[in-house]
RNA sequence: GGGAGGUUAGCUCAGCGGUGAGAGCACCUGCCUUACACGCAGGGGGUCGCGGGUUCAAAUCCCACACCUCCCACCA
């Protein structure tokens, strides 16, 4: 069936994705010998859209899963979402708030809110599945995996219970990150700093002066450090003062010495607020110094603050408190100042630090098994990148992870929302606690109110995924460990081969399954980590609604263009860590490459026919030759650049292969007796496209997979072997030989265009060759169709080329001349000129370096011998167009 | 304040010690040549950020500087 004009991508692209996945070619199988290759599919929420950052990692997860599919691997791609805790509840409870309910947690309760945000996630989550479908990732679904899973949530709270038994996870009070907006603690790593214009006041303080930017946690003060060497204070330390703000509390503040201080830093003595600051909460620890709170959970100030300020918000109680001593005379300076303040990077409302019981996971108990040590968390961590089992790309961010693990602090994993993995932890009274994957037995016992942080499970994603859940479902008394022993999956799969991901997760999501993995599989999770990076509009900002001209959205784009060109623009030309501009005209330039693929296998239809040949035993025509060693050529560059992960300079080289190479010079070539309507060159033709469309694939699945089956090839292309050399088609001599002749149509299309030639004019050529006679032979009545030469003549020598009327040009392995008739022979001297003048410049300056007894003595022989050579050629080049010249006159 | 990456043609980028610096897009000229005008052929265009240094040889290695981007930092 000849092929339409153009590839319209939806067309086809449902009924193919179908036939993929019911073929059973996303599915892995675990029986198999074929080696292992591996790919956990970061997991996007489950009621989630699919956004670029998506689009772009999928895509090339996809290229890595094919390729290694067709190379023989048995792959696995195991797709899944995440309950993504903060962001679903809080969407819920909006979209509840905005059909009129005023406080959903206190008007459903815990179980109410509970079930509507799983009823929720059931109901949205199908988008997020077929928009991966659409992309055409061919991720095994019979494997799909949610956090929040009956087996994960098991894997969670054993491993909880694990790491409370090591003494991993202990519960402790602490300055945490709170968010007054979303009423949570958050990470450290959750924190994104802002700086925000401020003032820095400078106040008395009994027989100080204490600066601060936050005047209102100074009710709370209970202590002024200074620095234990700072002459200035000496006779002050150990003194308690008595301090009454003017409409406030009287404070007692105890004068300590503490290293902490810097002498150098505002005044020098430091007002210690341990309730609202973690330094000087472990100042605080390190003296003795009691706690009080003057903001609460809601941001606002409480009674500690006193009367006056009791109630008010942080930002009316600055201005209050601040207006006050300025009227009492204590306010002695303020200065502008660039406030460095701490944002919540998902509300992006300002944290308020404040003292709380939570649950913390200890980086630095040395109890992890590893290589037959006991190691810390920082430890291991540290040693899986450092001894090379975990290869990071690009490779500098290795330094940014030593240099995140090098200010690692313990991990607070408790929050106070109600959706995600309850802590697995039972309270009875004041003394019994209860720690275990399954609820306690007996009465009275109460479970610990809060869940725990999303990256808490997403760290298990790995491993927790590849437990048997009819397994896990059918024994509810096996330990995880058993758990993990009695599943196949696991031992086939894990580690997976790499983890691909935007480098912006790197610390709350890679080290974290690192750190989870090693200690509780005694494995590393994976052994590459590829990060992307960002994908940005054409003026390299973020896309945003805010910039709709410039906003590319990745539906639109599928339904307008096709997943090919989505997932080739977002692939082509990528690195790892580079960010990549993604514009229209980048969209387009792919919608040619899918259009010129389109067209040429409309071409090689026609030239193979209906019956397509092997190819045969040996190849004879030197362009036929050539076009194999070229293939030859491609596909040990392409294995080796994929090898190195280089899939967008892959992609790159297959494309400049096939346009320059495949469709310029061979399919015009083809066009010409002997070579048209040959069997061998039909045999070649379709096998070397046959071959681009095997090395395409990964890139654009649905387009090739679509010409492959019009080309008559063997099932499905998902399952097509990679392309190999075979050794008994290598014809390395026809591709020098080859390459001189397309030199010489070159040379002569060069001549025909500045001598002004229409190409209507049937030009008469003569072309001597000094090498390779019997190929420029073979190749005459190409040479001929393609310069659209009226006659062409092979000469023995360069004798018929001194004809005055003639153009000439010269190469290494070649002479060739173009007769005028009435052209202009002075612009024919001209081009000549121009060219001697280069030829001249550049073998000056190969002589002067061959002269350069340095030169000769310490450079490589293989540069030296090169030099010799590219004079010598240039020497026979600059004489024979010296004697053209004479002739010219 | 600490750290990382970048600066090559008008734009996006490749090249990362071997010597005439490349691609795509854009531009110019000519072509609807029976796969493709989403195309074909030819062509113009670059002090490789600035200044030093190492080397027979530097866009490529080293040092300093300038500018851009990003990450980290307990808010005196």
């Amino acid at each position: 069936m000849p092929l339409d004009q153009y590839f319209e991508a939806s067309k086809y692209e449902q009924a193919i994705y179908e036939r993929w996945e019911s073929s059973g070619a996303f599915r892995a199988d675990v029986d198999s010998d074929r080696p292992a290759f591996t790919i956990s599919m970061p997991p996007p929420n489950a009621t989630g859209t699919l956004h670029l950052g998506h689009a772009v990692g999928m895509a090339l997860e996809d290229v890595m899963i094919r390729w290694r599919r067709m190379a023989g691997d048995e792959v696995l791609w195991l797709p899944g979402t995440d309950h993504a805790a903060i962001a679903t509840e809080s969407v819920v409870i909006r979209n509840l708030q905005k059909e009129g309910m005023a406080d959903p947690r206190h008007e459903l309760g815990r179980d109410g809110l509970v079930a509507k945000i799983a009823e929720f996630v059931e109901q949205s989550r199908g988008t997020i599945r077929s928009q991966i479908r659409a992309l055409g990732a061919s991720c095994d679904w019979s494997r799909e995996r949610y956090t929040m899973d009956a087996t994960l949530n098991r894997a969670v709270n054993a491993t909880f219970a694990r790491m409370f038994r090591d003494g991993l996870i202990y519960r402790g009070l602490r300055i945490i990150n709170w968010d007054p907006h979303l009423k949570t603690t958050v990470a450290d790593d959750e924190i994104e700093t802002k700086e925000r214009p401020a003032k820095l006041y400078t106040m008395r303080y009994g027989p100080f002066l204490v600066a601060t930017s936050r005047p209102e946690t100074k009710l709370g003060d209970t202590a002024v450090a200074v620095h234990p060497d700072d002459e200035r204070w000496q006779e002050h330390i150990g003194k308690t003062y008595e301090i009454t703000w003017p409409q406030g509390p009287t404070i007692h503040v105890r004068v300590v010495a503490d290293q902490a201080v810097d002498p150098e830093t505002g005044t020098g003595a430091l007002g210690v607020t341990p309730a609202h600051s973690a330094i000087d909460f472990e100042i605080a620890e390190r003296h003795g110094l009691p706690l009080v709170q003057v903001i609460d959970e809601d941001g606002r100030m409480t009674a500690a603050a006193g009367e006056r300020y009791q109630g008010m918000t942080v930002e009316e109680c600055r201005a209050a408190f601040v207006a006050d001593l300025d009227a009492a005379g204590l306010l002695a300076g303020a200065e502008d100042y660039i406030q460095p303040t701490p944002i919540c990077y998902r509300s992006k409302q300002v944290i308020e630090p404040l003292p709380k019981a939570q649950w913390f996971v200890d980086v630095n108990k040395p109890v992890v098994p590893w290589k037959g040590q006991t190691l810390s968390i920082r430890q291991v961590l540290r040693d899986v990148i450092a001894d090379g089992d975990i290869q990071l790309l690009p490779k500098h961010e290795e330094k940014t992870y030593f240099h995140w693990i090098d200010n690692l602090r313990d991990w607070c994993i408790s929050r106070q929302i109600w959706w995600g993995h309850r802590i697995p932890v039972w309270y009875r009274g004041e003394e019994d606690l209860y720690v275990g994957h399954r609820s306690p037995e007996g009465a009275g016992w109460e479970q610990d109110p809060d869940t725990l942080d999303t990256w808490f499970s997403s760290a298990l994603w790995t491993w927790s995924t590849l437990i048997d859940p009819e397994l896990a479902e059918a024994h509810p008394e096996l330990s995880l460990r058993e758990l993990l022993a009695r599943s196949p999956d696991v031992a086939r799969f894990h580690p997976t081969s790499v983890m691909e991901t935007g480098y912006d997760i790197l610390f709350f999501w890679i080290a974290r399954m690192i750190l989870m993995t090693t200690y509780m599989v005694g494995e590393v999770p994976f052994h590459t980590v590829y990060m992307h990076g960002l994908i940005l509009d054409r003026d390299g900002d973020k896309m945003s609604k805010s910039k709709p001209e410039t906003a590319i959205d990745p539906q639109a784009t599928i339904a307008d263009h096709g997943a090919d060109v989505l997932r080739m623009s977002l692939v082509l030309g990528n690195a790892p860590g580079k960010d990549l501009k993604l514009s229209e005209e980048r969209l387009v330039g792919v919608k040619r490459l899918i259009n010129k693929l389109w067209n040429a296998g409309k071409l090689v239809e026609r030239t193979v026919g209906e019956h397509p040949t092997a190819l045969p035993a040996t190849i004879e025509h030197p362009i036929n030759q050539w076009m194999m060693a070229r293939l030859d050529g491609l596909v040990d560059l392409i294995d080796r650049r994929f090898g190195d992960w280089a899939f967008g300079d892959g992609a790159e080289l297959i494309r400049t292969a096939f346009w320059s190479e495949f469709c310029d010079v061979y399919l015009e070539a083809i066009k010409v007796p002997p070579l048209a309507g040959s069997a061998e060159t039909a045999a070649v033709t379709h096998h070397a496209y046959l071959t681009y469309l095997k090395l395409f694939h990964p890139f654009m699945p649905y387009v090739t997979e679509v010409l492959w089956r019009e080309m008559g090839g063997e099932d499905m292309l998902i399952g097509a072997p990679w392309p190999a050399i075979d050794p008994a088609h290598r014809y390395p001599e026809a591709g020098e030989a080859v390459d001189a002749v397309v030199r010489a149509i070159g040379a002569i299309r060069s001549v025909r265009a500045e001598q002004g030639l229409e190409p209507k004019v049937k030009i008469e050529v003569a072309i001597h060759p000094t090498a390779h006679r019997d190929v420029f032979e073979a190749c005459a009545p190409v040479v001929e169709r393609l310069v659209r030469a009226g006659s062409l003549e092979l000469l023995d020598s360069a004798a018929g080329t001194d004809e005055p009327g003639t153009a000439v040009a010269v190469d290494a392995a070649f002479e060739v001349a173009v007769r005028l008739g009435q052209a202009d022979r002075e612009a024919e001297k001209q081009r000549l000129e121009k060219q001697l003048e280069q030829d001249r410049k550049r073998l000056g300056g190969l002589e002067k370096r061959l002269a350069d007894e340095n030169f000769l003595t310490r450079a490589k022989p293989i540069a030296v011998e090169k030099a010799k050579s590219d004079a010598e050629a240039l020497r026979a080049t600059i004489q024979a167009a010296e004697e053209r010249l004479a002739t010219l006159g």
